[in-house]
Order: C-alpha cells, then structure tokens, then sequence
DNA sequence: GCCGTTTTCGGCCCGACTGTTTTCAGTCG
C-alpha cells in the first residue's frame, strides 16, 4: 500500500469515529497521523521494516500496532471493525471537497445509498433531481455546490503528481521574477517548496507590500489558465501546465507571522504553538498574542518571531517536528560550502552501457570554474561488458585516462572516477585490472529494482566491500519520482558496512532522484557517515542543480563535516585514495 | 490516541470561510 492509500484509510477511520460520536482527541490523533503519513518522504513500509513507525509524528504504540498488522496481513482487525459499523458508501463521498463526515452520513442515510462503487453519482443524481435542498441543514446553494464539488472532485482523479522540487522551484522562480516588478519589498515561497521537501503539490507565493492591490493585480497577468481565487489579501491562478499557484500578501510589519505560519509544516506550527503556548504566548498568523494581557505583538521577520519565543532561528528544511523546538540545532551545510561536484558525465565515448553526457570536459571545467569549484570528479559509466572483452576494457580505460590527462588545462582540478555498475549478484561491471586507471569508483545499481530485501542489501554489501576504491555509493535508492520506487533494502545494515569502509553515501541532487532521501541522511548522519553532494550531470546546465542536493542535506540535519566534498582539494583526495 | 521545558496523567493549535442559521456547525488548511 502506497502512503497515500494508508493515509486515506486512517482518515476513514477517523470520519468513522466522527459520526460514531468517539473522543475528539482520538479522532484528532488519527487525522493527524494520516497527515504525517501522507507527506513522509521514504514509504511507510520502509519504516515498518527498519521497526520505526512510532518515530512519525503523531504515531505511538497503539497506531504502529495496527499498522504493524495491516502490513503483515493486509488487514487491521481494528480499522476493519470501526468501519464496518457505517454504511460503506459513506466514505467514497469523503472524497467530494466540501463534503465531511457529517455531511456524507446525513445524505447517505437520507438516501439510503448502498453501494460504495456508486455513491458519487448516486449522489449525483440526487443533487439534480432537487432532492438535497430540502434537507435539513442543507438548501440551495449547497445542493448547487454539491453538484460542482463534484466536478471539481473528478477532474482531480486525472490531476498529475505532486512535481519533484526543482520543477516546481523553477516555476515559482518565474513567477517571483514576474511578481519582482511590482516593487514588492520582499518575494519568498511558503510550504513545503520553502522546506524544500523533495516533491510538491501546489506553488504558494508570498509578497511583502504596501500595496496589495497593485502586486495582485500584476500576479493576474501572470500567463494562466484559469483564475481560481481573487481576494483582497492574495489571489489563485491555474498555470497551462495545470499547476495551481497561490499568491498571499500582507503588509510589512505582519509578514514574518505570515511567513512562519505558511512555510508550516503543520506538524511544527502545532508543537510549536503548544510550546508557545506553555509561556503563556497565543500564535496566530498575524503574530503573538500575550494571554495574560491580550496584547499582541507582530513581527518583520521570522527570526524575530523565533527569538520572541526564546529559540533561534529554525531553517525551514528542520521545520517537521522531528525535535528542532527541544533539540540544539545543527549548523547546516550550505551551497557556498560545497567545493566541487564529483558526479559528472563528459561526452568522451568509452562505449559504456548507459548514457554519455553532451559536453566536453573542456566546457565542463569551465562551468566549475564558474562555479567557484576547486575540483569535479569525472564518472563516465563503465565501458559496456555484453559488448567489449575484459582485456578491451582495460585497454579502453587506460586510453580514457591518458585522454583526460592531455585534455585538462583548467586551473580546476580534477579526479578521475567511474560509475560502475553492481550487477545482479553484487559484482562490479569492472575488471580488476582496469581499477589501476581510476582514482575512485562510484558503484551504483542501474537493474533489478525489485529484487528482494535480502539479496539486495546483500548485493550491494559485497559490492561495497570488493575492492578499496569503491568510494561511493550512488543514489542509493534507485527510486525515480515519476517512474519507480527504490530498492527495498536493510540500510542499517548498509550503513554499517559504508561506516566501516569509511564510503559516502551519495545524495543525488538530480531533479527526478533526490536520492538519497532526506530520512535517510538523517540516519545516515545521525550514524557519523559521510555523504558527497552530486548533481550526475549530464549536460553542463544540470551542474546549476547542486542546491537541490543540498537542500536534501539539510533537511537530513548534515553539517558541512558530514559532506565529503565540502573539504579542500587536498583533504579530498586524501580522503579518496585513502587504503589503497 | 498522542505525548512530556509544568505532566507517565491530563491535557490536547488556530483561524477563515460558508451556508444555514439567528448564534453555530461543519469543513478546510
């Protein structure tokens, strides 16, 4: 079961327990715990596999006990069991926007509705014969809403995914740029863009500004679809691309609340306004109200609205209630730390099984330089094996490094790496004697996605262990935001091996990967492992993508000593070759 | 049902919006 799908499960339960009258608190927790569920960035089996369930927000031991069954039998006896006590085609309507637990029962009731598969357009047909008016707390307007919320429900069922995060960064970037003209003071985005969380659902905006009406006003004439919302403190636009975007204004002397409530997450304004709350402090999305007296306070900026509370300033990437109010906070890795990219395709053709890059080391070099980088590492993809005799691969790597070597006049330095394939049983697609060729390997697995824990983690162990230049592992996961879920492996056990070997565990920063995934570094780090933040460029362009690999960093709480090539070239390459 | 900078018991975030209502319940984020 995806997240998505046990966190539509838990919500059931909990519209369940609305309509049977159960503790409010209890239906409370279950809606909070979808939530969590619903915006976790590793699948929950993954959690219940390495026994973690109960370090999700909003999950204790009763939750993880129902979701420890679901997952070995495929069912929760207790789910089941509060479900059962409602008509079934209750909860399909959950789905219409405007319609909650309340609601639906009434009607379902009303109707006598039996049927789950049908009880969109069972409802449907209600709506237009006029028999929804006449129903107690119901009337007119709200049959007429009915009948559009419907409409609006099943063009969602053909809405895209959520976009990876450089995707929906570049939009809003657009956007901001367009808003720019306006003179609004400042521009910055909210949500789970501004926590830089791997993938997004919509775009929201906020502008700083004296003149609300003029920066609206503008953002209309962005190019859109369709204007969804227009309102005198922001307004919604539908793109071409069918993206929603959300504009919020508020004037200078409110925007640090605005700001703080918008960027959420939910989970942190909720620990958040309790902690707020134990000194007495009310928080609200205009600011602070002092319970005792009923003054309020605003706030410009987020950092004062942090210190007001007696913390500092939290990065929107640790804002998911993983302890950042309680805990003393890292000092997290920056773009600026990062001295050179090691994940690096050239066009140079050594026949390799997968994809060259487009442009030369030349343009390469140059781009680093640019860059401000003291070094890259080139990682061609090792020369195909089905095609090539191991003692024409040795002589095609031997060439490659003799090419690079005359080809390198950059004050940029460089070493010379490879990607390498772990084939299906954990052997490298290398030969050994061609190892003498390269400065370091970065093995990755490129095939058998679905193989089982087991023989996977074991997979890629002996790949790790089987020579000293594996220096890398690459995107770890394998998973591809629109095409496949990672591997399912024993990371802990992984990460022991990488720890003992002293191996970095690459954080992918290429937009459809991500990979490793932010819960991840946060063990990995948590563990003292190191990480090496790379864009596997293919094209120049796609070196520009670092930031995103290092906004996974940060929302992993990795500092710049847990990230490889944040060291000077010397250190590096110490670090590098070191055993061999 | 969760959870701990008052607490392992006894609390539990905050406000906007809407429609059907004369003060509020339900829904949403």
């Amino acid at each position: 079961m995806t997240n998505l799908e046990i966190a539509e499960l838990l919500r059931r339960v909990a519209a369940a327990y609305q309509i049977l009258g159960e503790n409010r608190f209890r239906i409370i927790a279950y809606e909070r715990a979808a939530d969590s569920i619903e915006h976790l960035t590793s699948e929950l089996k993954d959690y219940w596999d390495d026994k973690k369930l109960q370090e999700i927000p909003g999950v204790g031991e009763t939750l993880a006990g129902h979701l420890d069954e679901l997952f070995r039998t495929g069912h929760s006896k207790h789910f089941d069991s509060v479900m059962k006590k409602l008509p079934q085609a209750v909860f399909p309507l959950l789905l219409v926007p405007g319609l909650g637990p309340k609601k639906a029962y009434k009607l379902v009731t009303e109707f006598k509705f039996k049927s789950e598969k049908t009880a969109i357009s069972d409802l449907e047909k209600a709506a237009k014969a006029h028999k929804i008016a006449p129903l107690e707390g119901f009337g007119e307007k709200s049959e007429a809403d009915i009948l559009a919320n419907i409409a609006i429900f099943r063009r969602g069922q053909i809405k895209e995914n959520r976009m990876a995060l450089p995707i929906a960064d570049g939009i809003a970037q657009d956007i901001i740029a367009f808003l720019k003209k306006t003179g609004a003071e400042k521009i910055d985005v909210l949500g789970s863009l501004r926590r830089c969380v791997s993938t997004i659902g919509d775009i929201d905006i906020a502008a700083s500004t004296n003149d609300p009406k003029k920066v609206i006003a503008h953002f209309l004439t962005y190019p859109h679809q369709e204007i969804i919302e227009e309102g005198p403190t922001g307004a919604s636009l539908r793109l071409h691309n069918g993206r929603q975007v959300d504009l919020r204004v508020q004037k200078p002397e409110l925007y640090g609340a605005m700001l703080q409530y918008f960027t959420g997450s939910k989970n942190h304004n909720i620990a958040l306004r309790s902690f707020a709350l134990s000194k007495g402090l009310s928080l609200n999305e205009y600011g602070m109200k002092h319970v005792a007296t009923g003054k309020v306070d605003t706030f410009k900026t987020e950092e004062a609205f942090y210190h007001a509370l007696g913390l500092p300033y939290i990065p929107p990437e640790l804002r998911e209630d993983k302890g950042e109010i309680t805990k003393n906070l890292p000092k997290l890795v920056e773009l600026r730390d990062i001295k050179g990219d090691l994940h690096i395709h050239t066009d140079y053709d050594l026949k390799p099984s997968h994809d060259l890059g487009v442009h030369s080391f030349g343009e390469i070099l140059h781009k680093a330089k640019e860059l401000g980088y003291e070094y890259i590492g080139i990682s061609d993809h090792n020369p195909s094996i089905n095609n090539h005799t191991e003692k024409q691969i040795v002589e095609i790597m031997k060439r490659r490094k003799e090419y690079y070597q005359k080809h390198h006049t950059s004050s940029v330095q460089y070493v010379l790496l490879c990607e390498v394939d772990i084939l299906t049983d954990g052997k490298l697609a290398l030969p050994e004697a061609a190892f003498e060729y390269v400065d370091g390997i970065i093995a990755s697995i490129h095939s058998s996605f679905t193989q089982d824990r087991t023989t996977v983690t074991k997979r890629i162990i002996t790949a790790l262990e089987s020579n000293p230049k594996v220096r890398i592992l690459g995107h770890p996961t394998g998973r591809l935001f629109s095409k496949r879920e990672g591997i399912d492996a024993d990371w802990p056990e992984i990460f022991d091996v990488c720890k003992k070997q002293d191996i970095a565990l690459e954080i992918n920063a290429y937009p459809d990967r991500l990979d490793l995934p932010d819960v991840l570094v946060y063990d990995a780090v948590k563990k003292g492992l190191k990480c090496v933040i790379n864009t596997d460029a293919h094209a120049v362009g796609h070196m520009d993508l670092m930031r995103y690999g290092v906004s996974v960093a940060r929302r992993g709480w990795a500092t710049k000593r847990d990230i490889v090539n944040t060291m000077d070239y010397n250190d590096f390459k110490k670090w590098l070759m070191k055993g061999v």
